[in-house]
DNA sequence: CTCCCACTTGATACGTTATATCATTCTGTA
DNA sequence: TACAGAATGATATAACGTATCAAGTGGGAG
């Protein structure tokens, strides 16, 4: 997977929330940053010792909220998470075998989907779309 | 919503993946035919203080592999459970306040998503939809 | 520059959801 | 009835995440 980097600044997006920036959450955010395939905050935490896991939780809630960050559901449940690239509304294709998610737009989609909700008894607030994939890029390819 | 049910029968798709209908299993997937909206496995738990929570999470796993209960996402990562009423393939719509869980099928969107997955990098293996609504019938409907 | 308060941190306790363990019990069969 | 293997339930453990709280830090007011 071809991770064309050109995501916005999270710690700038921290800022503009009116969150302080402090020396934990910018060695996060570097880190993050550099991870744009999907990650787990577990596995984060793991590289980043000298920061508190509580710290990395609260940090990569604030991006959640922000809408900086995604979280995405794995077939199993279990969750990563994943950088923006931009703010505009898309969804997620991720590679079961090495964890590399990269985002796609699907107007039609969307609009199909907004057909459907129509004709459901109720009134769609949300939804969720997620393809998994195994990628041509994959390392683990043919692997186990 | 309404949940006009004509589901399998739990305990013969159990029977059928040969796995032995003992009185716990019974009361397990009696209660869960009755819960066709969508429910947590601790509600499960709590409405049978006679079966142990591991032997509910064990019943309710053996399902799940057995295609004949679905676990959904929640917008919060959450999940509830939700009796298929068929094995077709199928997603979901679930009421956001009140937990109601209803399937919908729609078949051009798979095959737009099928289109896009073309598209992409790699091999589509699975894919995930979900509806997140507030439906007609909420008991909860404008309330909190 | 210093003081001070609010924000932040990190250790840890706690909560939730789920699985692993294991001694005991049960089931179906010979 | 005796047996082997499956199932059960209490409990320990695990994964993931939030709440708590004492201590540290930073930035603006003076």
């Amino acid at each position: 997977m071809n991770s064309q980097a050109s995501h916005p600044n999270l710690m700038a997006v921290l800022e503009d929330r009116g969150i302080r920036v402090t020396p934990p959450r910018k060695v996060i955010v570097d880190l993050m940053e550099q991870k744009q395939g999907g990650f787990t905050i577990e596995a984060l935490s793991e590289e980043l010792p000298a920061v508190g896991r509580a710290t990395v939780y609260r940090t990569v809630k604030l991006l959640v909220e922000a809408g900086a960050v995604c979280k995405l559901a794995m077939v199993d449940g279990s969750h990563v998470y994943s950088v923006s690239r931009t703010g505009d509304h898309h969804h997620h294709y991720v590679c079961v075998k090495c964890g590399a998610v990269e985002e796609f737009r699907a107007a039609a989609v969307e609009q199909l989907l907004r057909s459907v909700g129509t004709d459901l008894p109720g009134q769609v607030v949300d939804h969720r779309i997620e393809l998994y994939v195994i990628c041509d890029y994959c390392p683990e390819k043919g692997g186990g």
